[in-house]
DNA sequence: TCCCATTATGACAACGATTACCTATCTATG
DNA sequence: CATAGATAGGTAATCGTTGTCATAATGGGA
């Protein structure tokens, strides 16, 4: 019915070689203006469209990014992947997404179905998969959020140790001995990093460390409103948390609203939608999804067109930005 | 210096033809198990890899769908997207997105490259764009969040009139009369709709439209402290908001939190993280972007393996969700 | 006038997979 | 034993573009 109109029918309407509207096609400056007129109307007339697919298939690249995060539909990614998606953009680049939800079978599948595609390049939330094969394969990537583990590649990620020991130091300052630490699986890399951070703090302050405040492991969908009730009413009940994922912080927050606690101290690792709003409003670190994302994809384009790089770690710092939950001092005799 | 292996390196490892490896890669039946054991060996021990472009061009189709938003870091459209995505994978095929930011000739960019690309379907939350190419365009493609202006295609959305009007009757039953109407562009469909069911709740019950009580064509990141402090004091204030976007019933509950002011009744069109945790917690319309994600995805692959099907629209009724800010009563003399 | 440089154009191969069509071998059956 | 039919494998065309190289036309300088 509609046949794709291809460089061969302009190049027969305007009685002249497919290579000839080919070089049209690209600008390419020997191309008399006469010709490239005809030929452009031609490809008006007849509504032309390149063939994507064979243009790359010819040149060996296919202009598009591959970006691979646990989950696409996380705050924290959406942001980053937004911004990634607007720099590539700039570059006439494409965006294509794969959230692995955690399994390796999928975070391999996906990488290596982006290196059958030959992308430009990749743009990695590592977890378990070995990346040591792309020493062969030159495929520019960068890494954000962690570190891959058996590959020394481009990093982008931010300073998760250093970030839980300035939060934990934050509330110490306020009186808070008995600091509750809540993370998910201590099998990701940052999440590891972030309690060696709480436990250098408290160490620093000469503050024994108490395992029954470690409330780690957590999936990210428990609802914690048991929890918190049974936690605040031991013997010698902590007075401050410190929280190293979003969802748990949110978590916590709408458990403690839920009781009208408004007296625990509160530090959450992420920012997160209304945290600046609530009573009293939450003390997070500064770090933003977006930023991570704008350094990885520069970093990328850096590696496409500039050639090879020694690889490098890009460490964000970070700070606490204190709002009210993380200023709470601890009452004298509760 | 590490060339890319090819089915026919593959051939002549194993001795024998290109085809036979083809018809091995692609699970033929008619190869003799032997040859088949022989090929599979030697094609792990090459590592090799299909060139997903190259068949792409063979085949006529490129197995990923492109998905069109507004802004892929706004919840909605992630979560969205991650559905999309999820059913995506089992099928084996690929999500590359794009957002548009709301302008037009992005729309089109990205329509165009995804038709250049030969995508096998396309998911699209239409904005200005003239859709009526699709035609001639085989292109299985569904729009979601709103119908296109000038085509005719499948949809799926929720009810955005009828969704406005049963939040308003709402907080008409609660005995408001004075209720604030915030939205953002009423150039977006959506958006017209829902202030035609809000003014149709009005009229039923009898009471007159008040202009004023209309705040429209917001920026969504438009900070409404002041705006609502003012609002407040006028002489014969609202007791009742009614919002339409994500954004602003963020905006106007961290508006409100600042004040201290819980005796307003709100209810959002859009749920959002944390609205049923905060105090009071915010009635919201039933609506996921998820389960709107679903929908799209299965009805773009009965498109695409089912054939041809006439367009429907499916629209997802709505319910309000009480949760405490929608059925605050009005009080007799404030 | 002749020759070389420059410009515009075109013919053809190549990218790597799929596939239509063909050939060779083997088995079974009248 | 001859032959139909099934089975396994091979050859070459094809998808639509771009890169290499060749060629024709033009002009300027010696």
């Amino acid at each position: 019915m509609n046949k794709r109109v291809r460089l061969i029918d302009v190049a027969e309407a305007a009685q002249t070689s497919i290579k000839t509207v080919s070089r049209v096609l690209n600008n390419d400056e020997r191309v008399s203006d006469e010709t490239r007129e005809r030929v452009q109307k031609k490809m008006n007339e007849l509504g032309y469209q390149v063939d994507i697919i064979a243009r790359s298939l010819r040149t060996g690249v296919d202009r598009v990014i591959g970006v691979v995060v646990p989950k696409i539909g996380d705050p924290f990614f959406a942001e980053l992947v937004e911004e990634v998606e607007a720099v590539a953009n700039e570059h006439g680049i494409g965006v294509i997404v794969g959230s692995t939800h955690g399994e390796l079978v999928r975070e391999n599948e996906l990488v290596q179905g982006f290196i059958q595609r030959r992308v430009t390049g990749m743009i990695i939330a590592p977890q378990d998969a070995d990346y040591s094969f792309l020493k062969q394969n030159q495929m520019p990537t960068v890494f954000i959020d962690r570190a891959p583990e058996k590959y020394h590649g481009d990093v982008v990620r931010v300073d998760d140790e250093y970030g839980a020991k300035i939060a934990t130091e934050h509330l110490i300052q306020n009186g808070h001995t008995r600091i509750m630490y809540f993370a998910d699986n201590l099998k990701i890399k940052p999440t590891k990093l972030r309690l060696d951070g709480y436990k250098a703090a408290l160490k620093d302050a000469g503050i024994k460390l108490d395992e029954s405040l470690l409330l780690v492991n957590l999936e990210s969908n428990t609802n914690l409103d048991s929890t918190i009730k049974n936690i605040l009413n031991i013997k010698n009940p902590p007075t401050a948390f410190f929280t190293s994922k979003t969802e748990i912080s949110i978590n916590i927050v709408s458990a403690m609203h839920k009781i009208n606690r408004t007296d625990i101290a509160l530090v959450s690792f992420d920012d997160f939608t209304l945290a600046s709003s609530i009573q009293p409003p939450v003390t997070v670190l500064d770090h933003s999804a977006r930023e991570i994302g704008r350094i990885a994809i520069k970093k990328l384009f850096e590696k496409i067109d500039g050639g090879e790089f020694k690889p490098q770690e890009h460490i964000i710092p970070l700070k606490v930005v204190p709002r009210g939950s993380g200023e709470l001092r601890v009452k004298v005799s509760a």
